[in-house]
Formats: structure tokens, sequence, C-alpha cells
DNA sequence: TATATATTGATAGTAATACTATTAATTTTG
DNA sequence: CAAAATTAATAGTATTACTATCAATATATA
């Protein structure tokens, strides 16, 4: 628990940000407009010019929080998995029986999220689009090696195995446990994609489908 | 077949280039070198001019084969998808069992590809390692669903199809077929990344284990 | 073979982006 | 109230993703 507590500041790599935004006014209006804009832009089409006009301030004060827009939606998509870490151990950590412990995670891994009101600042809601939508576009560079080597990954690393954790606790000869657990994460967050853009590649038809699809993976690969 | 046939001439789109690439030898040297020069550089990094460089022609001369590194993107993805369906119905079509011709058909989509010499200005085992990590791209943009419209990616939608219609056959209750299709071909995919890139979160030890694990997956899944 | 036509190459130019640098104004703090 | 820190404004740079124009060259046809 010392690490859920931890995390449950919701403290991110200091390498990610020049100035953590969560210590001041204008940080947080930076994370919350962001978040806005990049959901309503798309992240190619998003600029921390936009986004200085958007609050009545400047470029140049932007930068002063955040190297990059890289660096921004790396900084985004951590808070949003360590948020999403805190809601797993919630949900699991009282329960004993492995397998309702594996379905519990796996519902919150893929039903749809509502917003949180411990953290004014952040619109979980909005946040979650973009995790759906831009999750993939931090590790889908080159420099993918040295920033995870640099730990900009660490907490979503961390999500996969506590997941992962709980896949071997229910079935301890699964030799996949790891594969399976980021099929399942990065595999509900692509489903809710296509069902927004290319229905015709899924099945999904509500949220609760989704999770009942996995659910079934999870549960029948596992021989439960 | 005959959809297949057609297929085996590898046709594009032709929304997605203004002169088709294959029709001449600067094309051909467009999309051979290309294919090199993006898996040496990354897609962002990767230009018209460098390319132009590379192949000692003009930045100039390339816009009049694509008009935007973009499409240029989507076409080797969907030469990629096209080939790839090609093979997929070569290794199922004679096998009259379901099961085993689902298990054939996880074999091609995800056991690591070989040189085809039926296509000698293309190199499959290069184009390959693009698709794995670039083949989201072109669905991750908020054109997404204009681009669908216009048939973008009909071939992808195709192969999908596919193979869901396979896991059909096998088990008809079963519900989420296409879902279990996409989740297999691009999560393979996925895996492949992983492996290169973040290899703490997936148990891939090589292809083959993680053709089993796939195969396993999918069925389990169809309680077979 | 001459000539029209299509293809390719070279050069220049534009608007937008992703920054950096500098300095001025404002706010905070001791 | 003065010093320090923060923020705002402006200007500037290199790169990118193109477009436009024109010259050179290859090819097709009469």
């Amino acid at each position: 628990m010392t690490e859920l507590l931890q995390s449950l500041q919701i403290v991110i790599n200091s390498q990610l940000y020049v100035k953590d935004p969560q210590s001041s006014d204008l940080g947080k209006r930076i994370l919350s407009e962001g978040i806005r804009l990049i959901g309503e832009l798309g992240f190619e089409r998003f600029t921390f010019k936009k986004l200085g006009d958007k609050i009545g301030s400047n470029e140049s004060s932007i930068y002063r929080y955040f190297e990059n827009k890289h660096k921004f939606l790396i900084y985004l998509n951590s808070w949003y998995w360590v948020w999403l870490e805190y809601r797993l151990v919630l949900s699991t950590n009282s329960v004993s029986d492995s397998r309702e412990k594996v379905n519990a995670a796996i519902e919150v891994l893929t039903l749809p999220v509502e917003a949180d009101a411990a953290f004014a600042h952040i619109d979980e809601v909005a946040l979650n689009k973009i995790v759906i939508n831009e999750h993939l576009k931090p590790f889908l560079t080159p420099e993918v090696g040295v920033e995870n080597r640099q730990g900009y990954f660490e907490v979503y690393k961390r999500l996969v195995g506590r997941f992962a954790q709980m896949i071997r606790e229910c079935c301890p000869d699964y030799p996949n446990a790891l594969s399976l657990a980021s099929t399942v994460i990065s595999g509900s967050l692509h489903q809710y994609f296509l069902n927004a853009h290319l229905p015709s590649l899924t099945d999904f038809k509500n949220p609760r489908s989704n999770t009942e699809f996995f659910k079934n993976l999870v549960i029948s690969s596992l021989n439960l």
C-alpha cells in the first residue's frame, strides 16, 4: 500500500516537466485546458501557442512548465495510469477470491471512467478520451527505448505488472500473464477507439458488452 | 476467389496516390527506398525531401506520386494488408476443418514475415517492421472517420472480416468474432512492438511463443 | 526524323510549427 | 518596501510540408 499511497498524490516522474504543473494556478490551468484542447483538436493540431491563447497566457510561459508537447502528452497519460492504478487497487484490495479479483480488475480497466471530485483540475472523462485516442503515441516514436530507460513509462508498466500479478495469483501455471495483461489494457482502449471511428471492426455495442468480451477472454484463457 | 485474385495484383485504392507508383521505375524506387527510409528514421523524421535525395531524385517528383506522406503510409500499410490477405487465403483455403483453419490463420497473422520474390520492388520483411511500428498511425488522426468513408481502410477491414468469418464458422454462437479478430491482428503486432521496445510488458520470448499465446487465447475463448 | 507530349529535375517560395532568447511587467515573499 | 520569482510579450530560427514555375529529358506518334 505504500506504493499506492505514494501514487495517490499523483506524483509524476519529475523528468516529465520543467516546473510541476500541480504546484501553481497557471500550471493547473495548463493541465485542465490542455486536456480540453487536445480532446478538441487531437494531439497533432494542438500547440502550446493555441493553449496559451486559450488560457489568456503565453506560449513561452507554458514552455516553462513543459519542455515540449510530447512530454506533456506523456505527463497526461502518466497521470491517467496512476489514477487508474489507484482505482484498481481500491476495487480489488478487499476481494479475497482471486478469480473475483481478476474480474473486478477487468471492470476497472475496461468500463468507462467517471469524474473523480478528488482532483478538481483534471477532467477524468475528457482525459480518458485522450488516452483512448492518443495513448500509443508516446510509445510509437523512435525514442521509445531511451525514454523507457529514463523511466517515462514506469507507471504504465506498474499498472500492467499489477494486473499480471493478479492473473498469476489466479492461475500460477499460466505462462503469459504479462502478455495477457497488456493485451487487455491496450486492447480495450483499442476497442473503444474502433467503436468510435471504425465500428465495422468490432462487436462493441456498449461498454458492458466490451467488458464481458474481455472477461470471457481472460477467464477462458485461464481455464477457470 | 475473385476478390482474392483481384487483390493478388496488389491493387490499391487509387485515391491513395496521384500516379500509380507500381506503374513506373521511379514509382517503384519510391516504394522500395521509402520503405527502407521509414524503417530507418521512423515515420515522423521521414520526409519526401530526404527520400528524394536518397533515390537521386527530387522532392517535387515524389509529390507527383503521393499527395502527402500520410497517404504514402496508408498506401504502404494497405499493400501489406492485401498481401497478408493473399497469404491468409493461400494457407487456409484448402483446410476443411474449421478449427484447424483458425489455427492456420493465426499462424499467418502472427508469425514473422518472409520475403516474397513475387514482388521484387517490395521488401516484405522491412515492410512488416514498418507495420509493427506504424500501423496505428493512419488511424490515430482526427480524420480517421472521413478517411474511412473514403475507403482508405477497406483492405484492412476485409482482412479482419475474413478472419472473423473463420471464427464464426468455427463457433457460430460466439458473439464477438470481430472484436476477437481485431484484437488478435492488432494485438499481435503490439506484442512484437513491446518485445522490441518495452520487453517488460510482455512474455514474448520468440515468435512461436507469441503465436501460441494467441492460439490459446482464441481457442479457449471459443470453448473448443 | 521531327515534333508534340509526358515525365522528371531544379529552384524558389510560403505558411505553420516547435521551439529559443531576451526583456519587460507583474506578483510574491521576506 | 525591496528583492526575487514568475509571467507576459516580442522577436527570431530552423525545419517541415507543401505549391508554383520552368527547364531538361525521355517517349510516343505522325
